[in-house]
DNA sequence: TAGAATCTGGAGCGATCGCTCAGGTTTTTT
DNA sequence: AAAAAACCTGAGCGATCGCTCCAGATTCTA
């Protein structure tokens, strides 16, 4: 039994742990698809292995229970999103376009993968030990607000708020081009409209 | 067969509705319960028949599917968050302490509350038949925010912050005490410390 | 090429699942 | 008191659940 999962690095040697490596890619991919269409609790071993063309034992090998594999599937979808946020643009105009596009799509063409991130964020708020995956995506909110403002109380409205608008883009069916997700992003980060009271 | 929800008025006079009316708000309060400990994908005909001290096919008596009984529930917390939103004070200000004492609770004595809601929601997401719950919940919050703003943009601002309070403060350690949520309040619907750019 | 490591997948155990159903009890109506 | 209406439930069917087991196939190491 390996189970463990093994350095992802890219090129394996050994032909035997490439071909696991591959079957733990397909796996999690199959996770992704079943919570995409029908939700967390549609994730079971059979549902899983069918959807990955595998035999069920297949994902026991790999994934000793049903929870490693949304486990494993919350870390590879965090890493999706603190992937993105680094990759967004160094110019900080440019950046809020880019995460109001990101938002947007989450409403979107993204939706059912928005949907499946909250669904196992919501997920690990009742496990303790999948909390490190929710600090994870905080840090990397605040490190994104912390372009915008210096000041903990704004960093945390701005984050807030972020969390928000990815939550009411797959919930509502308005808010859901990128203009007016930018429009409502610029208001929080800049807030020139506002009286100073 | 009965299984309409029958107009829940105060007093019934039929012995017979009466019970009935009763075991339904039993029901639904051992869903909760079972949704706060364990969450949705724990909510089983038996599991909630026995939470309720009813054998299970009561459950089935009174909603036909377990797919009804989520979906009462969820119409259930729906009612509870609307009318805290419709008891804040009239007073603009001490509104604000009391939905920042309301969100601080979330993460706090009523964080499994708070989870279940988060937890019905997303669900509701899914299904075109729940889409009405969202939208009233969306209608209360946006009724709160045109307290503050009678600009739609700064609204969808101000209504995302509120959500994404309520997420962060179940799911996250930091920002428990309800001064501290008060503090990002302000910040985002009065703003004095933005300079406008 | 022998032996070790890894992978594969069919069979299946015990438990739980959603839901049905046939007949029971309680309450109201006549 | 009889009939009607509403309420209630134990038993259980067929399906799926998580997970185990283990003999065989494949692939690497020595």
């Amino acid at each position: 039994m390996p189970m463990q999962p093994e350095s992802d690095e890219a090129h394996i040697s050994d032909g035997r742990r490439r071909k696991g490596h591959e079957r733990r890619r397909r796996l999690l991919a199959a996770v992704m698809s079943v919570i995409e269409r029908d939700g967390v609790a549609a994730v079971t071993q059979r549902v899983v292995a069918k959807e990955a063309g595998l035999p069920p034992s297949a994902v026991t090998y790999y994934y000793a229970t049903v929870d490693d594999l949304l486990t494993a599937a919350l870390i590879q979808v965090n890493d999706w999103y603190i992937d993105a946020f680094a990759s967004l643009s160094a110019d900080d105009d440019r950046a809020m376009e880019q995460l109001a596009e990101l938002i947007a799509a989450g409403g979107d063409r993204n939706r059912a993968h928005t949907m499946a991130e909250y669904e196992l964020f919501l997920m690990a708020g009742r496990r303790p030990d999948m909390r490190a995956e929710i600090a994870r995506w905080n840090q990397v909110i605040d490190a994104f607000t912390a372009r915008f403002t210096a000041d903990p109380l704004d960093g945390t409205a701005i984050a807030a708020a972020i969390d928000g608008l990815f939550l009411r883009t797959f919930t509502t069916d308005g808010l859901s081009t990128a203009p007016e997700v930018l429009a409502v992003l610029k208001r929080i980060t800049r807030r020139h409209p506002f009286a100073p009271e």
